[in-house]
DNA sequence: GTAATAAAAGACCAATTAATCTTTTATTAA
DNA sequence: TTAATAAAAGATTAATTGGTCTTTTATTAC
């Protein structure tokens, strides 16, 4: 359902919201050993997100990624478009052309019951209630928790 | 979440189920166009299939593939074990190593109650079932009804 | 047996996704 | 102004998935 990229960008778009601000900016590698992903490939993803402005960046010494209270108030749908080529919430899961409410597949019924439920929370809840609601919940993006 | 051969896999079954038997064989090129799926990958695909015993074919004049009483009691969690490789009810949406009950990621809870119905489905109900209430629900694999 | 039919098998090619390597640019601090 | 640092950019490679092509084998009907 999501490419190995966009579920990087995900846990590391939350990572900076947890970990991150305009006064503690943190490095591309330090970010790939927390998450335990590549680091040239989370590097090239950084870019995109960047370039979005879904989080932001700085060069040099002390240089690095984080997210400002903009960024904060961003959602995760945003993060999926800038990486994700098709819009996983509008394709069928048994990959029927016509597959909607008038043309239900034979698992339509689950599987809307789950979109609409994955689209609430990256459409309505910004990226800070998303990580308030990990501190609240004990969600986690990842097991290593540096800093 | 699935690959296209898992896609196809699972109409394909499921087409046969409810179009064929062993009186009224199907050639992989009528599967394909009803379908609308590249003819020559189904055709791999079920040969997969067939080698796993999930359809049954025959060759020459008047073969094709089909399903026969025993085919029909199989289940699609074991037509997608044929085709896919990993798991997808034990992956994390979000690619986390730990996620769990007891480490969850943010959308552990969403994505649990899915995957808990989806294999429910898949490995609780026979193809024949799924078929029966196809009919009855009047969900679709296709819109090409042909036969 | 021969011709036609259709699946099985294996090799092959294309596209997408994942990941890496190298060079450039901006920033900081000495 | 130089050295160090770290992101940006671009090119390249590797792996996986998707798809096609060609040959072989089994079956049927004549």
């Amino acid at each position: 359902m999501l490419s190995n990229a966009s579920k990087y960008a995900i846990r590391t778009v939350l990572f900076l919201a947890k970990n991150s601000s305009p006064k503690k900016k943190i490095g591309a590698r330090h970010i790939a050993d927390s998450l335990e992903v590549p680091q040239q490939f989370i590097a090239k993803i950084l870019q995109k997100l960047v370039k979005a402005n879904i989080i932001s960046s700085a060069k040099g010494p002390g240089g690095g990624f984080y997210t400002n209270t903009k960024n904060l108030k961003g959602n995760l749908l945003d993060v999926l478009s800038v990486i994700e080529k098709n819009d996983i919430f509008s394709e069928c899961f048994l990959g029927l052309p016509v597959c909607g409410d008038e043309n239900p597949c034979p698992v339509h019924d689950i599987v809307s019951v789950f979109k609409e439920a994955l689209l609430e929370r990256f459409q309505n809840k910004s990226i800070k209630t998303i990580a308030d609601e990990m501190e609240r919940d004990g969600t986690l993006i990842t097991l290593k928790n540096i800093i």
